[in-house]
DNA sequence: CGACAAGTTGATGTTACTCAAAAGTGGTGG
DNA sequence: CCACCACTTTTGAGTAACATCAACTTGTCG
């Protein structure tokens, strides 16, 4: 059996291949598309842990799918500063808000161990594929968004609380069953970097949500009750339409 | 004479048809398309200053030109802070980044009074004018990451050195010859809410550079000096392309 | 003139940063 | 197995940047 994917009432769940779970959850998605997600999937290229993907300005060869680890949008300043634009979660669609051929808006970087395989095309905008990718770009759209309102108005403890709770949301929609428990493979300074904080901060911040059992103990991160940050932060969900 | 437009070695120029010199800026557009813009600009409708444009949510009937006038992207907590996502300035596209029909990201509002115009639609994938969308689509993305990095990790001072720097690079895409000196048609609390700062504190923020002779007295805001801000930011250029 | 929005200024409070050091963690080679 | 190293986390003390609160000024418009 080559697609051992199933399609529940609540939607694909396989943490083998997120990408495949996360985009046939947004749009049903043929077994012929499933099936070049698939392929895809066999071709992808690994990268170690903080090692450069792509490189600001680099020529865009196409779309991409991270199939496994995460990585991330990353600013670098001279002086040493560096600012995280944008979480990318093991599923994820890579420069989808850019056309292939343009150079690469920021620099990509791995955050954990990561492999990337390149997108399949979808030629007939309106396939599954095709709609999956237009999704994706909202998305991705979305999250940047809700990433300078984060970091513009909001203080370093909700700073973290919505961050849990996108992250959340992404990790269930690609599929891993995440109600209100999860692991987040990320240190504190990448934290820090991502929320324009310093790592001293979030790790006092952390200790606070860990005294209020928010979080567990020891690591990486494991938040065991992300369902209690709900009411704590003025959130919007990433995907209106459900 | 239709399109009293004119192409020079630095580009159309022309502050009463932002829309056109910057599009034309962006890519040569055939005589046909200018014609069309023209005639996109008559069928502009026109919002007064803090007007809201588009809510949050709503379904986008397709992109626009902001053909006069400033708006914003804006995220408004229940709690009344608020935070602007982007500046749209005179010429700029609007929902270029999503799809029509698609749930709008964040809500709109005019800054000062404006007039849009819908987009002329791009049949073919490769006419100058469906490549200009696409550019601009690329830059409107560029300017939320450069959004995340000036609020996540520059100081007030910098922040706005930063925005002002960027808001001179497209006004002077737009046809505003600009190349040291401009007037900013914002309040200094439009200013807080784009950097997520206090109004109070743009405020003596401003004083400073007023002292320093890089703003001059007077409102609305004048930039004098917008060139010597600089060396004083780790910019990166809009358009790495040119 | 009066009302309202925007800008200015001072005094005070708080969040988050900086600097510094110690302790925990994991991997490597002897 | 232990010593060693690099990285990460933790904690404390002092500081700087920015927020808050409040009053006053200026400019604009009916």
């Amino acid at each position: 059996m080559r697609s051992p994917f199933m399609k529940h009432a609540v939607g694909l769940q396989n943490a083998e291949q997120p990408h495949i779970a996360r985009l046939a959850n947004l749009v049903p998605l043929a077994p012929a598309e499933i099936d070049a997600l698939v392929k895809a999937g066999r071709r992808a290229i690994s990268f170690s842990a903080r090692r450069e993907i792509v490189h600001i300005g680099a020529s865009l060869t196409g779309p991409g799918i991270l199939t496994q680890g995460w990585a991330a949008h990353v600013r670098d300043f001279r002086d040493g500063r560096r600012q995280i634009l944008h979480l990318l979660l093991p599923g994820d669609m890579i420069s989808i808000l850019q056309k292939p051929g343009a150079p690469a808006s920021s620099t990509i970087i791995a955050l954990t161990n990561a492999s990337i395989a390149p997108a399949p095309s979808a030629r007939n905008g309106e396939s599954g594929l095709a709609r999956a990718y237009a999704l994706s770009a909202d998305i991705e759209c979305m999250c940047l968004q809700r990433q300078i309102a984060r970091i513009g108005r909001l203080d370093a403890y909700e700073r973290l609380a919505d961050l849990f709770i996108e992250v959340a949301e992404r990790l269930r929609h690609a599929g891993f069953a995440a109600p209100a428990s999860f692991e987040l493979p990320l240190t504190q300074e990448m934290l820090a970097d991502s929320l324009g904080l310093t790592s001293v901060h979030v790790n006092r911040t952390l200790a606070q949500m860990r005294r209020e059992g928010i979080i567990g103990d020891g690591r990486p991160i494991n938040l065991t009750h992300a369902d209690r940050l709900g009411p704590l932060v003025d959130h919007l969900p990433l995907i209106p339409s459900g």
